[in-house]
DNA sequence: TCTCCCTGGAGGTATTTCTC
DNA sequence: GAGAAATACCTCCAGGGAGA
């Protein structure tokens, strides 16, 4: 915090500046509950998430703080900041590490309304993770061979296969599902498919090795199937979310790698 | 100065493995 | 077998370097 306190501080009384002249004539006085912060010890504030553990998530997220730096800089793990566990002397440690960044008050209109954009932000990435199940879904129905995410081991360290057959043992065909939603992440994702790609063949030399690609970007498709032009990739199809492009994108990739139902 | 390409960190989820 | 921990991955964001 120290290095960009001054910065920090310049810029939120230039927002709030900017905030009053472009809302002139949209701002009203209202009474609402407020929180003060600065009213109440490190000690308080750990009483109350210890007898209301909800509303950890919206202290945290108004501080910017998620359970990877809980994690990073406090070493409790595995903090489910949506509906935390925690002993009363881990939440101590939090309520102490969290003040600092906390201002002196904030609305509870406010800090419910951050709550809920974390909240819906996580739902979002759920729904988003489940595209990768409808694909495994479809490989199981069209396929001869039945699919199923696992792990494997290449150069000693270990990976994992989205959808891959055998369950266990030799992997025969594996494949990797992925999503990418925003073009500048091509570069991140095309390497992550040609390095697994990689480690596959690289263990299992007679395997076959597709991916299945998610990228609304349908003009550019090309520049994904060059990236990922390698030896050892053996199958590029492209799927969005309706059933029928799921259907038809697995059915030609179960093609082109010999394993399609007959 | 702007845009594109690339890299890496931070937010998150899901699955597998480990431990009791 | 259940919960905890570890692992892998997805999405978003910010910044640096190169070239137009």
């Amino acid at each position: 915090m120290g290095w960009v306190q001054g910065d920090a501080d310049s810029r939120q009384e230039a927002i709030e500046d900017v905030l009053r002249n472009a809302f002139s004539n949209f701002i009203e006085k209202r009474e609402v509950d407020v929180i003060v912060f600065s009213s109440m010890t490190a000690f308080d504030l750990a009483n109350a998430i210890v007898n209301h553990p909800l509303i950890l998530k919206s202290l945290l997220a108004a501080c910017n703080i998620a359970a990877r730096a809980v994690e990073r800089d406090l070493s409790i793990k595995n903090l489910d900041t949506y509906n935390p566990r925690l002993s009363e002397d881990q939440i101590k440690v939090i309520a102490g590490y969290i003040k600092p960044f906390l201002p002196s008050y904030l609305e509870i209109p406010t800090l419910s309304r951050i709550d809920r954009v974390a909240f819906i932000d996580k739902e979002i990435r759920k729904v988003k993770g489940r595209w990768e199940k409808k694909i495994l879904e479809s490989l199981n129905r069209f396929g001869m061979l039945q699919f199923r995410k696992r792990m494997f081991v290449a150069e000693g360290e270990q990976f994992e296969l989205d959808a891959a057959s055998p369950e266990s043992g030799g992997v025969k065909v594996g494949i990797d599902i992925k999503r990418i939603e925003a073009r500048r992440d091509i570069h991140k994702r095309c390497d992550e498919i040609v390095n697994k790609a990689d480690k596959v063949k690289s263990s299992f030399p007679g395997s076959k090795f597709g991916v299945v690609v998610y990228y609304p970007f349908i003009e550019e498709h090309i520049n994904i199937q060059n990236r990922l032009r390698s030896d050892n990739i053996d199958g590029i199809v492209f799927a969005s979310e309706t059933k029928e492009s799921i259907e038809h994108a697995v059915r030609l990739l179960l093609s082109t790698l010999g394993v399609s139902k007959k």
